[in-house]
DNA sequence: CAGTGGATGCTCT
DNA sequence: GAGCATCCACTGT
């Protein structure tokens, strides 16, 4: 499956499938090992209630960006899933750092390796994603994705961070990884 | 290890 | 004015 093929899909099928793909950023990334999905008939979501304000990349072309900024000082980057005029995107909360890990180093300025990915707000800092990148075509050349060789096996869990709709089990993460942004809870 | 609070800007009421 | 799809530094065990 494409990624095109893989986005342009339910946000609810496009979540768990893209845990294990790569992506970079020029040249910079690593693994997806953790996401979320947020959809229009969720009250979680950005999108729900319809395209309004920030949100309208939410509701256009799979594939896309959307990138938000949170809590005034982070970025969070979404993956806007399909169809196209469905309001869903699948939130990266965690990479596995392949690509580029000296330059997340100097961006992030930790010295822990397990601190360059492992949330929203962290990967969005390492791969240097900020609003200009908002509504960007991840098939433009400075982005690259991978599949992965063998399917991952997936967890899947309620979301972090939210206080709506926190019953929904939304969230995957990858089987055994240490690179989750819930180090030592046995990424669950 | 757990818990608390500050930083900081945008959206919504 | 409140509430965030967060992170970090700090406190107390």
């Amino acid at each position: 499956m494409t990624f095109s093929e893989l986005v342009g899909g339910s946000v609810h099928a496009a979540a768990p499938g893209l845990i294990g793909w790569s992506l970079l950023v020029d040249g910079v990334g690593g693994r997806i090992v953790e996401v979320e999905a947020y959809e229009e008939t969720d009250p979680a979501s950005h999108s729900f209630g319809g395209p309004r304000g920030r949100n309208v990349v939410m509701f256009g072309a799979p594939g896309h960006l959307y990138v938000y900024r949170s809590y005034g000082i982070h970025w969070c980057a979404n993956i806007v899933c399909g169809p196209a005029g469905f309001g869903s995107a699948v939130l990266l909360r965690a990479l596995e750092p392949t690509k580029g890990i000296a330059t997340m180093r100097e961006r992030r300025g930790v010295g822990d390796d397990r601190l360059l990915c492992s949330g929203p707000g962290r990967l969005t800092q390492a791969l240097g994603l900020t609003g200009d990148d908002n509504g960007a075509d991840l098939r433009a050349p400075r982005f690259r994705l991978f599949a992965p060789d063998a399917a991952p096996d997936i967890v899947r869990t309620s979301r972090i961070g939210i206080s709506r709709a926190t019953a929904r089990e939304w969230r995957y993460v990858e089987a055994g990884t240490s690179w989750s942004s819930r180090p030592g809870r046995r990424a669950a």
